[in-house]
DNA sequence: ATGAAAGCGCTAACAA
DNA sequence: TTGTTAGCGCTTTCAT
């Protein structure tokens, strides 16, 4: 309870309780072996000093952090926009992740300096492990980790063929098909799709199994292009409507991109869904109070999540399971 | 080049290099005082060896970190909704932390559990300086790090009386002021408010602002209260409506809920703006999507953000400035 | 069951 | 300019 300005050590608390450091840290690290009376000195004098380890002496003998990190190379204005993949690959890997009780370290890399910097961090130890979400281009840093012994999951499979990093990833192919069967069940002949970036898996996946479906159903594609952004699917949109004025139907490969397109559609004029009808992709929850309220593709994102920290805890080498530290 | 698979040690550079682990570490560092020729040799040495410095045995001596943590004590559903307060923070936090050379660590402690692993986490020195943001309550772990010396900054007012912890806040009843001014000159008369929820400053300061501005104008206060999600906005605008179906405008305390009592006046039949003004709070980008696009007050959220990190590093006591390392 | 001692990988005085 | 040395605070054999 005393406020020590100075942080007390373990040596100190070992003094205090008359006590070897030793046993104080076996005590700390709810050791059974240690007497019961022991332990009791030991405790008290760990709550009087108000004893806190110090968790980078730990790891530099135990060579764990007992922490992850999450690493999502975006923009924090990207993470946070109400694109529904963040939050539900972050839910799935907190979920896990609490479970195993190891902490969830988040980082965004939206620039070239932010991105070297996570890879000092990583490449320093300073986490057990490494999950990459959302993943542009070629990023080597998954690669270079996971060579380095790090262990290291992407969610997506990533586009550098450089190396054999372990992923999760979804059947983009079948959902884009469901999504065409639908429209065209429906009676709609003329479909046009407003894809995603096509730096990105999703983004080519979903463009990919668009044009399959089509070329199924004997429909002509209609393509245009966005980055996943709302405003990006308000723009392409307006593209598709000059390009196929006659269009009935639209795929569009993410709900946000749904939205844009909503809004240029209402703004054209166009009802939705008896003009044209749009379905989504991601199953957002924004969707449901969009006017009217969005069709989408239901993607289990939370379970990409909790699939990635599964894969690594099962690829860490040193994992431990000894019983929780009682300090 | 070469992939080590057991990581090299300063040690093993400086020898390869023909120097001592002294010098080794002067060089990675970026130290100035070494010979160029050696510079070379050890620059070389690291790269031929893929040396990545020990995080752990640095900042075990050094007693830094270089990182900071931010801590939002919500689930990540909440994180990640839509609700433009986490974004804006986080952009602001990391433009402000980038330009410092500090990695971001971004905890969420949507739980008990979470939160204590946050609290040994801050407490055992893995990071040098810890800010929170959409705090509930009466949270004592901001006033417990500032006391152990750990620098420690709230975004909002915190609840606590217990400690004196740096803040950053806006002036909520301004905003509000100026958005029930304005709801008054456009002529409406019965105006209702969806408040925030009332454990949390933003809450509680925008509840009392509407009471103060609406006492000044003579008119009734009509409230329901809500948790700043959609949901919530849209069951107290049902609320609302069935306790004061005269009611001709609604100033809500949050986008995200104007959204949701957008929905419910959508199927209530009330026209917006025509029956019903809207105002919501916050600005988020979302607000330019729905329909009718939402008016809101304006909130410099980013700012907040950059203020903390400012105020944060103000109050560190061993902020170093030196030259950036240059391995 | 407990303690003594070694050492994790690094930085920073201090000497040379 | 470079090397020697002494720790940073902790865990973990190895004795006892």
């Amino acid at each position: 309870m005393t406020a020590a300005r100075e942080r007390p050590t373990l040596e100190e608390v070992a003094r205090r309780a008359g006590v070897s450091r030793a046993t104080a840290s076996r005590v700390v690290n709810g050791s059974t072996t240690v007497a019961p009376s022991i332990q009791d000195a030991v405790r008290r004098a760990v709550r009087e000093l108000g004893y806190v380890p110090n968790l980078a002496a730990r790891s530099l003998v135990t060579q764990r952090t007992e922490s992850i990190a999450l690493v999502l190379p975006e923009t924090a204005t990207r993470v946070f926009s109400d694109d529904p993949l963040f939050p539900g690959i972050v839910r799935g890997v907190s979920q896990e992740l609490e479970a195993a009780e190891r902490q969830l370290v988040l980082m965004m890399a939206g620039s070239a300096a932010s991105h070297d910097r996570i890879e000092r961090y990583a490449m320093g130890r300073h986490v057990d492990g490494v999950m990459f979400a959302s993943m542009h281009g070629m990023d080597p840093l998954p690669g270079v980790l996971a060579r380095i012994g790090m262990p290291t999951v992407c969610s997506g499979r990533p586009l550098a063929a450089t190396a054999r990093v372990p992923y999760v990833d979804v059947d983009h192919g079948a959902g884009v098909a469901s999504a065409v069967r639908h429209l065209v069940a429906g009676g709609r002949r003329r479909i046009a799709t407003i894809a995603g970036p096509q730096d990105m898996v999703a983004g080519i996946d979903r463009l990919a199994g668009y044009r399959t479906a089509l070329r199924e159903s004997r429909n002509r594609s209609i393509v245009a292009v966005g980055d996943f952004t709302r405003e990006s699917g308000a723009v392409a949109m307006r593209q598709l409507l000059d390009d196929a004025p006659a269009l009935d139907a639209v795929f569009v490969a993410s709900d946000l991109m749904a939205d844009g397109a909503l809004r240029t559609l209402r703004e054209a004029g166009r009802r939705v869904p008896h003009d044209v009808a749009v379905i989504g992709f991601d199953d957002a929850e924004f969707a449901r109070y969009t006017d009217p309220p969005l069709t989408t593709v239901r993607q289990p994102i939370i379970e990409i999540g909790r699939e990635m920290v599964r894969l690594l805890l099962a690829a860490d080498p040193r994992a431990r399971s000894s019983s929780p530290p009682n300090w």
